[in-house]
DNA sequence: ACATTCTTGGACCGATCGTTCCAAGTAGCC
DNA sequence: GGCTACTTGGAACGATCGGTCCAAGAATGT
């Protein structure tokens, strides 16, 4: 029909990741990967190979674009730890509030799905986790160098409680908790960096 | 082959609790529930009827049973909110360490499922949260007259926080993170109903 | 103009999904 | 001891799953 390709392998990975990220990978079929990319089998498969192959690549997609933004938002206050986490977590709950977004997060929804991952796709998505609470744990090592955090536990305790914090708005979110209620959770949340209180 | 039932009801019903909480409700099969079970097609069906109305079995049996026993772990304090909510953590944790129990928790994968679940299942699902959330309220509510919680913020707030907490804890499970550092996370979260720290 | 290379959509595949159905057989009742 | 009511395991069902294959056709190089 053609001879060279019809579309944006690009544009159609946003949509593929889309199709996981409402779905999950289980959940997401050939088909509604079929439609909500636009293409034919054939392309499909000759492009990113199989369904395991494609969720690969749309993980990596998904960190590169969707959670990079997130990962900005953390870096936008160097010295000041609960201002980069506080505004990883508002750029989070601005996405949940567009409804062009699928709800929640593909990284936490296939946390979630871990069990039946095929074991590359688990380690990717452990990996991901992974590099979230290192740059938040850097984050907190900069402004505790600064003096800034006052905490006296683990730091890598507190990394990883704040990175699950922002894994808890993205499940309660998917469950259909509104947004002005995980605004809650997430101010409280951050008390943890605040022991003088608001 | 019979006449009467070869089976105990709640038995296979324990069973089946088990499968779906190991691989979820997409991904336990009729196979994986007849192999858990021991049953056979025509017995399944015939107890419990299709798969839906046996996740919904599933649930309940799952909250008067296992999810019963961190309620009363929360309820064994009263008076004093941190030692409740940190009895419950621990009694999570706890159960993480038993080799005959499946990683998380059924009620946190089913939310992440939330998408692709029946509708009843979803909101039977988003009541079992609910219900939850408005126990960890009562010990907070019973607390604060007494003067132990002296957190500024919302209430409501603090006790979705706490019940996030804990979904938290059975997410980063099911991810490989191990107990240990759930220890960690779950101490940092309590710090919330601490402004004087350790 | 021709041959080559590549893309494309759909037909098609075996496997597995959830569900229905039924012959075989047992326990309880009169 | 016959009759009814029930359970049981497995056969079988249509639907759907992920994946392969291929004829048709368009772009490229010479």
């Amino acid at each position: 029909m053609t001879g060279r390709k019809q579309f944006a392998v690009d544009d159609a990975l946003d949509a593929a990741v889309r199709v996981f990220w409402e779905r999950g990978y289980d959940g997401a079929t050939v088909a509604h990967l079929l439609e909500g990319t636009g293409l034919g089998r054939g392309s499909l498969y000759a492009t990113f190979g199989d369904k395991e192959e494609l969720f690969l690549a749309c993980l990596d997609r998904y960190a590169t674009t969707v959670a990079a933004r997130l990962l900005a938002a953390l870096r936008s206050h160097p010295g000041d730890p609960r201002a980069a986490v506080g505004a990883m977590y508002t750029a989070i709950l601005a996405r949940m509030q567009d409804p062009g977004c699928p709800s929640g997060c593909l990284v936490t929804l296939s946390a979630g799905e871990c069990a039946t991952l095929p074991q590359r796709a688990r380690e990717v998505v452990q990996q991901l986790i992974a590099g979230q609470v290192r740059e938040v744990r850097g984050v907190l090592a900069e402004g505790a160098s600064c003096g800034v955090v006052p905490h006296g536990g683990d730091p890598d305790a507190l990394a990883e409680y704040l990175v699950g914090t922002a894994q808890t708005l993205a499940l309660l979110h998917r469950a259909g908790t509104d947004v002005p209620t995980l605004r809650g959770i997430a101010d409280t949340a951050l008390h943890v960096l605040h022991p003088e209180v608001p």
